[in-house]
RNA sequence: GGUCUGGUGGCCGAGUGGCUAGGCUCAGCUCUGCAAAAGCUGCUACAGCGGUUCGAAUCCGCUCCAGACCUCCA
């Protein structure tokens, strides 16, 4: 159904050598280069889900749709794994000990797979709306229980994790004689040292700087397994560990997720792999995407300050002073880098949805558009082009894209309204940077796209309204002649007067 | 307290040692029966203080401010 498919035989652009991904791990830009070109491994740290996602999560989703986007399109191989994390992990407000998914379960009187199964579905339909395309391989946590179980052991094999009253733990401690804990995040583990709040199961540890690899449950808990250690459930940060490796392999090309799970959670990751596996470091590229803020706080499930999709289409939302469609909110994304923070507000949405249509109003007249003559021009192509792929090169820089496209779409105009020249490959070179930069990388199309009965209906229509005020126009007969214009506005149809007739939008 | 991001014009938001970001808003003009759209023009900024430099908003130092992480969170 989308266009992003790409051809097994596609071959690598010579425009990949130009990539650079600004790395976390490194804290520099660095040039792209796979283990194993054209193929390449990109992990992502998916939802929790036991409540719906909010545009935090899609913020963070779509930085890494458009970055497997746009690696389908230089025409890499990408494998996308991207988790579920069903299994609860502790509450941060109760000591109890009772798991997140558990305890949804138990308010709603539901069963744990019942709670999961709704929001994973819920998770799926907003990516949908949004036009994120979904992963290669979408693992669950409760699935890799098994494998969980044998890195775990592994772990403690390697003399990195100890047992305590069924319970697993990490040896931080240890692990750092021999490794450098903390490089991801710039912690020091001297220095974490004295910042470690009382915990359950802190007792049980050997350091407050463990973490837990397995759990014993008590009764409270809804979701275990058995285990050599105890009747329990897998540590909170065990689940990507495994199945990137599963998945990856031991080393892979990208790891990617939310600016907050540095740490500890990647930490965490990188503790374990190389815990488990050895001394290579089990990812070349960490890629975190930034907060999305509400008038300046991060957006957040415990904050409440997050919009469900449904509240951000309708505008039903005390923050929200109308609705905005998805493409808007995705292209208001767009215009901001994802490695910056990015603050929610109705103004910037509103320009975001006027420039939008600004986009999309010249892409379609870029469909009809014929060769011409006029003073100016022709616009050059070929450097928008190269402008459009510089952007990209850039660390995934899509407000630089976007700007480039602003710049092909004042050719376009300027065309229509008879001042640009352009030739036929001039029309086929911009129809195609659009279809390539616009509709496949970006993922931008235009809403309520795909003609239908009803459609192609209301396009007679309004054709037949359109010729009746044509003639009301040549008669001077104005007030026929916005009559039908002013009666068409209200209900949300735009009339546009133009050299070569009359076109008309939908709200 | 530590770690990490940022502080850019009316608003949003890129970028960068010398060359127009872009979008939205606003004003004027062109086009138009009027409007809308579109085109053209204008409004032109880089938190503060020092330093490096022929030249810094861009590099270095300090100060101030904001946010995130350090506890589940994308």
């Amino acid at each position: 159904m989308d266009s992003h498919s790409t051809p097994a035989n596609r071959p690598l652009s010579p425009f990949a050598e130009g990539l650079h991904i600004g790395n976390s791990l490194s804290r520099e830009k660095e040039r792209f280069v796979p283990y194993n070109a054209p193929y390449v491994g990109m992990y992502v740290c998916g939802p929790t889900v036991y409540s719906n996602v909010h545009l935090g999560n899609v913020r963070t989703f779509l930085t890494f749709d458009i970055v497997y986007r746009y690696l389908l399109h230089l025409g890499y191989r990408v494998r996308y794994v991207r988790n579920i994390t069903d299994v609860g992990h502790l509450t941060g407000d109760t000591d109890d000990g009772e798991d997140k998914i558990g305890k949804k379960a138990r308010l709603e009187n539901l069963e744990p797979m019942e709670v999961v199964q709704r929001y994973t579905n819920d998770f799926h339909d907003v990516m949908r709306i949004f036009r994120i395309l979904p992963p290669s391989i979408e693992p669950t946590a409760t699935g890799h229980i098994v494998e969980q179980i044998g890195m775990i052991q592994k772990i403690i094999d390697n003399g990195f994790a100890y047992e305590a009253n069924g319970s697993v733990y990490f040896d931080v401690r240890k692990y750092a004689e021999t490794h450098d804990y903390g490089a991801l995040s710039g912690r020091k583990i001297d220095e974490l040292q004295n910042q470690t709040r009382a915990l359950d199961g802190q007792d049980e540890k050997q350091d407050p700087l463990d973490f837990a690899l397995w759990k014993k449950a008590d009764s409270s808990h809804l979701m275990h397994w058995p285990s050599p250690w105890s009747e329990g459930f897998p540590g909170w940060h065990l689940e990507c560990s495994v199945m990137s490796t599963k998945y990856l392999g031991k080393s892979f090309d990208i790891h990617g997720g939310g600016m907050d799970l540095k740490f500890p959670h990647h930490e965490c990751e990188i503790a374990q792999n190389m815990g488990a596996h050895g001394p290579e470091d089990p990812v070349r590229y960490w890629i975190h995407g930034n907060m999305l803020t509400v008038n300046g706080r991060k957006m957040s499930k415990s904050e409440g300050n997050g919009f469900t999709p449904e509240e951000l289409i309708t505008g039903n939302h005390k923050l929200l002073e109308k609705g905005y469609s998805p493409m808007t909110v995705r292209f208001f994304m767009l215009q901001g880098h994802y490695a910056g923070t990015l603050d929610f507000s109705n103004p910037a949405l509103q320009a975001a949805e006027k420039g939008l249509e600004r986009l999309m109003a010249a892409w379609e007249l870029l469909q009809g558009l014929v060769p011409s003559e006029g003073t100016d021009g022709p616009p050059d192509v070929k450097a928008l082009r190269k402008r459009a792929y510089a952007a990209m090169n850039d660390d995934f820089n899509t407000p630089m894209l976007i700007a480039v496209l602003y710049d092909a779409v004042k050719a376009i105009n300027s065309v229509a309204a008879g001042h640009m020249s352009i030739d036929a490959a001039g029309v086929a070179g911009l129809q195609s940077l659009f279809e390539e930069f616009a509709n496949e990388i970006l993922g931008l199309a235009p809403e309520g796209a795909g003609a239908s009965d009803a459609s192609d209906r209301s396009d007679g229509l309004m054709e037949v309204l359109c010729a009746i005020r044509a003639e009301a126009k040549s008669n001077k007969d104005w007030a026929t002649a916005d009559l039908i214009r002013d009666r068409l506005g209200a209900m949300g149809v735009n009339i546009k007067d133009g050299k070569d007739g009359t076109s008309w939008t939908f709200d």
